[in-house]
DNA sequence: AAGTGGTCTAGACCACTCA
DNA sequence: GAGTGGTCTAGACCACTTT
């Protein structure tokens, strides 16, 4: 061990909380194991419930801890690692792709989608949400964005359960040049929170993919990832199967 | 702004806030501006302080706003576009890829790092630190590893100075065969924190890459990149241009 | 020295789950 | 109805930056 820097800089009190609890997960608990009750907790450590609560608020982002209302706070399982592609250049719904659709309307876009697809404000596209499940578990939801225009063979007797289908049956007849993907730290809105079995505001992670044919941008998805239980995987080797938590990767500089 | 009321279903009023401070950064406020102190803020719209605060926080983890301890909270530009590839299959460190090695050490591995590049958990590999800067902006901070069997032609007579570039000619001579990557939310160690200018414990998102040449793992890398500031871009088709926010994306389903 | 955001306290009540 | 986490308050002091 190298010399560590003593008594210079006090640090805070749920930073020193959060050490100590992380450390005492690894050691005295196992996972899916129910924790002590925030009061019970607070009082243990001598400190408010707010100065507590900040420490597992810490723990929960990083997917060392999950928290239920009525129900208590659990050491959450390892991060899911979460294929998000390209694997293969593919359309959505295309094969097996994991999702499943749970709605389909034809409306106008946000201005941040229509300017992601290039169309006019106002102009009406397919929305397709659907729903991620990985292990029993809800792990993302997404809406896909397909204008009108990429899918001009669409019959036009669609009832709600035909529309998603026949928009993406349509959409596969195109062939798909390339698609590009970014990724960023986002809080549920209202509507996704529900569907991931969180509370609105949980840290999510936005995937915002684009989807080319014939020299434009013929589909866009918004996907929400929860980011306490999800470590999106890229590239050609698979996805990750190493047990690894970003807290023991310490190392001088 | 007047004051809003009409609260027949029981919202939170921080997240009531976050939509009102929002909107009003839409309207009311540059790129850049610095808002009214939280204390004046929280008088304004009639709340505790902390309950502002917390309006405040999940404003800033989703890039709208920027805060900064003795001086304000300002307006956030729209995040930056930062590729994180595989735009090509090269090494780290390799032709120009916006990275500066600020130090280099040779010790033992971190249990996870270990698993990750199938070593023994005891044993030392090269350890690069690099800094990532954009637009004068310091966007990320990584750990490079490389085992010695990596390198075997390595010179004896390194000094701090010739260590990391010496590490990484060597690397360079090998066939990158493939890479892997993965994303999570986490925080920022006090490390990282330091570099990236921010405060410990703020969130980020974690980049963990594999590099693969003669069938092992050559080198694997921890990137921790702010998440206030960034969105990742992946893929064929060159990063987004796109002033985006997520909370535009409303739509029903 | 003044002003800012960051931390912390000791309470209170609410929304939810479950026996 | 008992117990849990989620929200909220009205203070206090601290660390930091700027003047």
């Amino acid at each position: 061990m190298g010399t560590t820097q003593l008594e210079s800089v006090p640090e805070p009190k749920y930073w020193h909380l959060k050490t100590v609890l992380n450390d005492a997960l690894d050691s005295e608990f196992e996972v899916g194991e129910i924790l002590p009750n925030e009061r019970d907790l607070a009082a243990r450590f001598g400190v408010a419930r707010a100065t507590l609560r900040q420490a597992l608020e810490q723990l929960e982002l990083e997917g060392r801890l999950q928290r239920r209302r009525g129900v208590g706070t659990t050491v959450a399982p390892p991060r899911m690692g979460v294929s998000v592609g390209p694997s293969a250049n593919t359309w959505p719904g295309a094969g097996i792709d994991a999702w499943e659709t749970v709605g389909c309307v034809e409306a106008a876009a946000p201005a941040a989608i229509a300017a992601l697809l290039g169309t006019a404000p106002d102009q009406a596209v397919h929305t397709i949400r659907r729903v991620r499940v990985m292990r029993g578990q809800p792990v993302a939801a997404e809406l896909l964005y397909v204008p009108p225009a990429s899918v001009p063979g669409l019959p036009g007797d669609l009832t709600p359960a035909t529309h998603a289908p026949a928009v993406l049956r349509e959409l596969h007849t195109l062939e798909l040049e390339g698609e590009d993907r970014s990724v960023e730290l986002g809080s549920a809105r209202a509507d996704d929170a529900k569907q991931l079995d969180r509370l609105p505001g949980a840290p999510v992670l936005v995937v915002t993919a684009r989807y080319y044919a014939a020299g434009r941008v013929a589909a866009a998805s918004v996907s929400t990832y929860r980011a306490d239980t999800c470590r999106l995987t890229f590239g050609d080797a698979g996805a990750f199967e190493v047990t690894h938590h970003q807290q023991d990767t310490r190392q001088a500089s």
